[in-house]
DNA sequence: ATTCTAATGTTATATTATAACATAACAAAT
DNA sequence: ATTTGTTATGTTATAATATAACATTAGAAT
């Protein structure tokens, strides 16, 4: 479900409990896998792994709690190897990194690269992206009058979701 | 120097090269005594000197940098000094963290307690600090939508500066 | 089949941060 | 000025996050 409101900020609902998330995934899946074959990219069994265990909630999930899942599946692995795979899903915009927890997230939104905004609970870890064409705006407003050629952002918002209040 | 503009932005530019830093920084000691006085908290020799360092330049400096200046000053200091000192400078707004460098820097406003919004040159490592009503507003708007209780907040906005176009 | 490149594996280590407990410095009250 | 309670700092160890450097494997393209 989303949202764009008189301010022009479209977002999701935090995720409903009920939502079927195994639908979630498997939808999000099928469109990395487009993405990577419209672009020429190998969205490999390793890759396809990470990325499944990136969206299988809405929280975001740390590079080491990968690291564990794999090692627990029996499969030896080491840190290079996640981070690669993230890095890799970085770059193709189908994940974000969400710079205040040191973790990562599916993208809700990876057909057209753009950079994260983060509403983000401190309780429940439920994170939801904002697209914000206001805040976009309003920072590009600031950088042309500093002069600055703005190339990434970090957008991150911490506090208690509706379901934890 | 600060603006105000048209979408309520308030900013400082890019500190001039030729701006006389010792001032710079003996002022924001005398406001950061100031401050301490008033709320009755100690502003021991100490955190003194560790927030000097990180007012030391527009550049965000990171704990193990201070680590390493006190260590090459002859001062046998550990990591949970830093942090702990660091730690209370944030509570008491006198330093912001930068997130997205984890490193941190010295606070402009720090008279009433704010979360810092950042442009940050990723060649020459200056910062300067925003203060944006409008993205708060945007922020306040968005949440309000998702009854979300905001509590703390990450916006980072890296690029290059117009001193290094 | 060969060759080239991209992907992954492997080992080691760098960087950032905190837990847990010990000591010291200071402030307030006797 | 001593005691007492509290805050600040010291100390040791280790946790958590991330990358460098090089080896091997798997795919793609000829």
């Amino acid at each position: 479900m989303s949202f764009t409101d008189a301010e022009n900020t479209t977002f999701e609902a935090f995720p409903k409990p009920t939502h079927d998330h195994s639908q979630c995934v498997k939808e999000a899946r099928a469109k990395a896998l487009a993405i990577c074959q419209g672009r020429g990219v190998r969205f490999t069994e390793l890759r396809k792994q990470v990325f499944e265990l990136v969206c299988a909630s809405h929280k975001p999930i740390g590079a080491y709690d990968i690291l564990d899942v794999f090692q627990k599946r029996g499969r030896k692995t080491a840190p290079p190897t996640v981070y690669r795979t993230l890095d890799f899903l970085l770059e193709q915009g189908l994940i974000h990194r969400i710079a205040s927890l040191n973790a990562y997230i599916g993208c809700d939104f990876p057909q057209e690269p753009h950079r994260g905004q983060f509403v983000i609970c401190k309780l429940c870890g439920e994170a939801t992206e904002l697209v914000s064409h206001t805040i976009d705006k309003c920072i590009a407003v600031a950088a042309e009058k500093l002069d600055f050629q703005v190339q990434s952002r970090v957008i991150e918002i911490l506090g208690i979701c509706s379901v934890c209040q």
